[in-house]
RNA sequence: GGGGGCGUAGCUCAGUUGGUUAGAGUGACGGCCUGUCACGCCGUAGGUCGCGGGUUCGAGCCCCGUCGCUCCCGCCA
C-alpha cells in the first residue's frame, strides 16, 4: 500500500491514493499545496484552480483527514525538497475524499514549539501526532522488542504474573482494589512481581523475565511516573551476584548500543562501586559518571589547629571541586550559594577560588598556606579551579548536599557530555538503616535480600547489636546510568530461618512475617533454589535512549504530577450503586 | 505535607518606576498571489491579564489569600 512516506522517483507516472492528515496547507492562489502526513512520512500534493479537485482541496484545513488520488510526478530540479525522503516527487491531486474534519486546534501538530503540559496531556492524541512524541513512542516499541529478543536469546522465558494480588506490608503505598465477594477485604496492585518471581524460581523455572507493569501510589518526579510504570523484571536460579551481572550487562549494553546513534556507551562490563564509596565521592547512590567532579572529605583540613573557621569545626566537611571555574564571575558563586540556601535548605555553600598561588573568597582567609596546600592535594585542585564546601554535623546530610552541588556545578560548568552513556553497578548496600524519627531499625532496601554475613552468626544476632546490624551489607545492587537509577536487584534470601530473623531485626514478630509472607515462606520450606535477579525500568531506559528528561515524553498516555489522566478524566467518581456493591463508603477529608 | 518557578488572545510570549485605549508572533477567518515546502503581502475577528480580596486618584505590574501547572524535598522495600 502507498503511504505518505513511500513514494519515490521510481513511482513517477503511477496513479496512487494516499491518506493522512493535512500537515500544512500553502495557498498560492494559482496553486495550492497540501502536505499530507501519516505514520510513515509527509508527501507534497498539489492542485491548480482550473482542475476539478481544486474546490474540495481548497476547503481542507490543518489536521483534516483526506484521501488524495492522483498521479505521481517528478519535481523539477529547483523544486526538489532534499529534507524529505519523498522530496523528489509530488502528487497531482485529481480526487479528494474528506474522511474527517478538524476544529481549530488547541495544540498545533505542525512545528516544534513547546506547549504547556496540561494542554499536551488533555489533547494527548494531538501531541502524539507531533514528530517528537510520535518518534519517541515508536522508539519505545523498538527498544522493548529488542530487549525481549535479547532476553529470549539469553535463555530467559517470559511469564505473566497476577495484577490483582495481596497488599504487602513493606515498600511503597499500595493501590487497593475492593473485593465485591469478600466485604471489607482488598486486593492490591503489585508494586512489582517480587514474590511471584521468587515463587517461579521455587517452581523450577530458572530464568524468568517479564515486561511487567508495576503500581506504586507515590508522588511523582520527572523520572518517576505517578501510579504505574514498567520493569524488565528478571530472576535466575543457582546464581551468584556475578552471574546476574553477566546476564544483564549484555542486554542493557547491547540495547543501548543498538539505539545509541553515535553516542558512546562505555565498557561492556559496568564498573562496580560500593555504596559507601559512592556516597562519599558522588554524594548519592546513583552517580552520574559523565560528571568528572569527585567529592572529597576534607573534615581533617578544617579540624587542623591552624584553621580557625569556626562554622566548620567538628562537622563533616565535603569538598566539591569546580574545575576551571576560577575565572567565573562572582555571580556564578553567588548563584550556587543562593541555590543551596533556597532549594536545599542549607546554610549555604562556602567556596575558595584558587587564583595564582593564593585562595580567594569568603572563607579563604581562614586557611593558612599549609592548610590550603593540604586541601588542594586532598581534592586534586590546581590554580584556576575553585572548590565549594558542604558542611553538616550529620555526615549523611553533608554528603547529600555535596552530591546535589556536584550535579549543579557540573551542569553549570558544562562538564557533562550528553553524547555519553555511563553505566555502573552500585553494590554492597547496607542491609538496615537507623530510623531516627521512630528510633528503630528499618530495612534499608529490599527486605528479601541475602545478608552478607555467615548464617549461624546472623541467626545469633540480637537487636541490641545495633552497630553490627547497621554495619551489615546485603547482596543488593543497583544499575545506574547517567545519574538515573535504572534497576534494583539482589541475591535473595531463600532460607526461611534467615528471613524470619531478618524481619525480626526490623521489628516484625515471627508470626507477623509468617502471615504476611505465607506464600513465599511456605514455598521456601519445600525446596528452594538459591536465586537472584533485578528489574531495570523500561520507561527510564527509553527516556535515556530518547534523550528526554521526563518520562511523560516516552509514555503514550501518561498522568500528570497529581496522578490524574486529563484526557480520560481519571480518577473519577463512581455511582453509589458501584460503591454499594463493593461495600464501600467514602469519607471526604475535612478542609483544614 | 513543605519549598522554588510559572499563570496576559486558540497557542507561544512581550508588557519599562504603578499611568490614559494591553501589544507582537503564530493560528483562525476574508482578500491578493503559478513553485512553495515555517511561502509571501493586505485586512478582520479574537482578552474576566487564573480567581478573590486589599493598598492607591489610578493595578497586568505592589500586598494578602486561593486555585491550577511544573520542578524539587518528604515519600519511593
Amino acid at each position: 500500500m502507498d503511504t505518505c512516506g513511500s513514494l519515490r522517483r521510481s513511482d513517477v507516472g503511477r496513479q496512487v491514493t494516499i491518506s493522512g492528515w493535512v500537515n500544512r496547507r500553502r495557498d498560492h492562489g494559482g496553486l495550492l499545496f497540501i502536505d499530507l502526513r501519516d505514520h510513515y512520512g509527509i508527501t507534497q500534493c498539489v492542485v491548480e484552480p482550473d482542475e476539478k479537485a481544486f474546490a474540495a482541496a481548497d476547503q481542507a484545513r490543518s489536521e483534516w483527514v483526506l484521501s488524495l488520488t492522483g498521479k505521481v510526478v517528478a519535481r523539477t530540479a529547483e523544486t526538489v525538497n532534499s529534507d524529505l525522503p519523498t522530496g523528489e516527487i509530488e502528487i497531482r491531486i485529481e480526487e479528494v475524499a474528506v474522511q474527517s474534519r478538524a476544529q481549530e486546534l488547541p495544540l498545533p501538530v505542525f512545528g516544534d514549539m513547546t506547549y504547556p503540559e496540561d494542554t499536551r496531556l488533555k489533547y494527548r492524541f494531538l501531541d502524539l501526532r507531533r514528530e517528537r512524541l510520535h518518534r519517541n513512542i515508536t522508539l519505545r516499541s523498538k527498544v522493548i522488542s529488542s530487549i525481549r529478543r535479547r532476553m529470549i536469546d539469553g535463555g530467559f522465558t517470559e511469564f505473566q504474573t497476577p495484577i490483582l494480588t495481596a497488599s504487602s506490608p513493606e515498600g511503597a503505598r499500595d493501590f487497593l482494589v475492593p473485593s465485591r465477594l469478600h466485604p471489607g477485604k482488598f486486593y492490591a496492585l503489585p508494586q512489582a512481581p517480587q514474590q511471584f518471581k521468587q515463587l517461579i524460581m521455587v517452581a523450577g523455572f530458572d530464568r524468568y523475565f517479564q515486561i511487567a507493569p508495576c503500581f506504586r501510589d507515590e508522588d511523582a518526579r520527572a523520572d518517576r511516573s505517578p501510579g504505574e510504570f514498567y520493569q524488565l523484571d528478571l530472576e535466575m536460579s543457582f546464581v551468584t551476584q556475578d552471574d546476574v551481572f553477566a546476564a544483564v550487562e549484555p542486554v542493557l549494553h547491547g540495547t543501548f548500543s543498538e539505539f545509541a546513534d553515535g553516542r558512546d556507551c562505555g565498557p561492556a562490563q559496568f564498573p562496580r562501586i560500593a555504596y559507601d564509596e559512592s556516597m562519599l565521592k558522588y554524594g548519592n547512590d546513583k552517580p552520574d559518571l559523565r560528571n568528572p567532579i569527585v567529592i572529597a572529605d576534607v573534615s581533617g583540613v578544617f579540624a587542623r589547629e591552624d584553621v580557625a573557621f569556626k562554622a566548620f569545626k567538628g562537622k563533616t566537611v565535603r569538598a566539591i571541586p569546580a574545575p576551571g571555574s576560577a575565572s567565573q564571575p562572582r555571580s556564578f558563586f553567588d548563584r550556587i550559594d543562593g541555590w543551596a540556601k533556597s532549594e536545599m535548605g542549607a546554610a549555604g555553600l562556602g567556596y575558595i577560588v584558587l587564583e595564582g598561588e593564593g585562595g580567594k573568597g569568603p572563607i579563604a582567609k581562614f586557611l593558612p598556606p599549609a592548610a590550603l596546600q593540604a586541601l588542594m592535594e586532598k581534592c586534586g585542585l590546581k590554580a584556576g579551579d575553585s572548590v565549594f564546601f558542604s558542611a553538616d554535623a550529620k555526615p549523611e546530610r553533608a554528603a547529600l548536599l555535596a552530591g546535589h552541588a556536584r550535579t549543579r556545578i557540573g551542569r553549570d560548568l558544562n562538564l557533562i557530555d550528553d553524547k555519553l552513556f555511563r553505566f555502573c553497578w552500585i553494590v554492597d548496600f547496607p542491609m538496615y538503616e537507623w530510623n531516627e524519627d521512630e528510633k528503630r531499625i528499618d530495612f534499608s532496601h529490599n527486605p528479601f535480600s541475602m545478608p552478607q554475613y555467615p548464617r549461624e552468626k546472623f541467626l545469633a544476632l540480637d537487636r541490641s547489636d545495633r552497630d553490627t546490624i547497621l554495619g551489615l551489607k546485603a547482596y543488593q545492587y543497583d544499575i545506574v546510568c547517567n545519574g538515573i537509577e535504572l534497576s534494583s536487584g539482589a541475591i535473595r534470601n531463600h532460607d526461611p530461618d534467615v528471613m524470619l530473623k531478618a524481619f525480626e531485626i526490623a521489628g516484625y514478630a515471627r508470626e507477623e512475617t509468617e502471615t504476611k509472607f505465607a506464600g513465599m515462606l511456605n514455598a521456601f520450606r519445600y525446596g528452594a533454589p538459591p536465586h537472584g535477579g533485578t528489574a531495570p525500568g523500561i520507561d527510564r531506559i527509553v527516556m535515556l535512549i530518547a534523550g528526554e528528561e521526563n518520562l511523560r515524553e516516552v509514555t503514550m498516555f501518561p498522568m500528570n504530577q497529581q496522578a490524574q489522566d486529563l484526557m480520560m478524566n481519571a480518577p473519577s467518581e463512581v455511582s453509589p450503586r458501584q460503591l454499594k456493591e463493593l461495600h464501600i463508603r467514602t469519607v471526604m477529608p475535612e478542609k483544614g
